[in-house]
DNA sequence: GGGTACATGTAATCAGTTACATGATTTA
DNA sequence: TAAATCATGTAACTGATTACATGTACCC
C-alpha cells in the first residue's frame, strides 16, 4: 500500500463519485473540472486503471464481446486508500509550470550583451506581455464558461476550485498588464517611480 | 530540430548566462531561481546534458583524470534555439499542479453520503485550509528570503518571476482564510450571506 | 454507402524520479 | 584521522506522452 501518484487519485476521486464510468467517460470529466489544473492524455487512464485493479483498489469489467471495452468501479479498499489520502497533510508542494514567465525570467539570456541590449529585451518583453495577456483572458472566459455547468453549484469544493482556477487567471493577467505598462520597470522592481530620467 | 522539452531550455537559459558550468552548478542555480516554479532533480540535468550534446548545442567537455566531472557549454546552435524558443509565441497553457486544492475538489468523495455527511466533510475542509495556510505562508516567507539573493535585482526579469511567485502565494493564503472563514459557504459561492438560517 | 465524429485501446518511446555509490574537502 | 558536508555520477524504474489502429453510430 505503498503511496500512489496523484493521478491515480484522480481516477479513485472520479469513480467514488461516479461509481462506474469507463476510461473514456472519466477522460470528459476530467476535461469539464479538474483538467484545468491537472491533467493528463486519456491513454494514462488505461494505464493508471491497470494498476489500481492490480492492486485491488478498482475492479475493471472487461468485455470482449465484439468491441473491446472496460468499466471501471471503485472497491472498499479503494475508497479508503483516497479518504486516507484526502487525510494526509499535504505532501508535495505545488508546482506551477507556466511558460510564459519562464520565457520572461529568461529574456536577458537570449539577446547578445552590448549595444541596446536592454532595448531589444525591453521589446520582447513587451511582445511577450501582449500575447500572455491574451492567453490568460482566453483561458478566464474558458473558465467563465465551466461555471455555468450545474454541476459547479456554487459554494461547493468543485465551484471553489474553478473560482481559484479564476482569480489565479486574473492574477496572471495583472501581473502581465504591469509588465506592458513599464516594461523597463518590471513588478517587484521600485515602489513606483516612473523610468528613469523623468 | 525538433522542439525540445522545456527543461531543455532552462538548461540553455542558464548556460547562455553562465558561459560553462557544471550540472552541479546548474542545479544550485535552479534552486536559487526558477526551481521554486519548474524543477526537477539534479540526476535529470545529467540526461538533459547528454540529449543537449547529442544535438550539438551543447558542448559536455569531459575530465577523466582522477575524479570524474563534465563541464558544460552553450554552442552557437544552442543559443539559436534558445532564441528561437524564446520568440515563439507559447506553446503549452501554464499547468497548476496543487495537492492541496486537489483534496478540496474531492473532499465530498471521501465521505459517505447521508447522515452528518456535510458536517463531516465541513471540518475535513477546515483542516485542509489551516494546513494549507501554514504552507503557502512558509512557501512566501522562503521566496521573501530569496529576494535578498543580490541577482534578484528589482526591475529585472528574474526579479519580476519571483514576484510573481509572492503574489501566487498570497492569492492562496487568501483564498484558503476565505476556505477557513466559511467552510459552508465556499469561494464561488452566493455573493456574500451569511450561513443559511441567519 | 461514404464521410464524419465519437469511442476505444495498445505499443513504443521519452521524460522524470528514486536509490544508490563514491570522491573530495573541510572541520572538530 | 574520523565525521560531516559538498560534489559527482549512474542504473533501474516508473510515469507520461505520442503515434497509431480500429470499431461503432449517425447524418447526408
Amino acid at each position: 500500500m505503498a503511496d500512489l501518484p496523484i493521478s491515480a487519485y484522480v481516477v479513485l476521486g472520479l469513480l467514488a463519485e461516479q461509481e462506474e464510468a469507463t476510461p473514456y467517460q472519466l477522460d470528459q470529466l476530467i476535461r469539464r473540472s479538474i483538467g484545468n489544473f491537472w491533467s493528463f492524455p486519456r491513454s494514462q487512464l488505461y494505464a493508471e486503471a491497470g494498476r489500481l485493479a492490480r492492486q485491488g483498489l478498482i475492479i475493471e469489467h472487461r468485455e470482449e464481446n465484439g468491441r473491446r471495452r472496460r468499466t471501471l468501479a471503485i472497491t472498499d479498499a479503494g475508497r479508503r486508500q483516497l479518504r486516507r489520502w484526502l487525510e494526509t497533510p499535504t505532501d508535495a508542494p505545488a508546482e506551477v509550470h507556466d511558460p510564459g514567465v519562464l520565457r520572461l525570467h529568461f529574456q536577458p539570456a537570449g539577446h547578445d550583451r552590448g549595444e541596446d541590449h536592454s532595448a531589444s529585451v525591453t521589446q520582447a518583453i513587451v511582445r511577450l506581455a501582449g500575447e500572455q495577456i491574451a492567453t490568460h483572458e482566453r483561458l478566464l472566459a474558458v473558465y467563465r464558461q465551466k461555471t455555468e455547468n450545474p454541476t459547479m453549484r456554487p459554494g461547493t469544493p468543485q465551484r471553489a476550485s474553478l473560482e481559484l482556477g479564476m482569480r489565479y487567471e486574473q492574477l496572471l493577467i495583472d501581473f502581465w498588464k504591469e509588465v506592458l505598462d513599464s516594461p523597463t520597470n518590471l513588478p517587484g522592481g521600485a515602489p513606483d517611480g516612473p523610468d528613469p530620467a523623468t
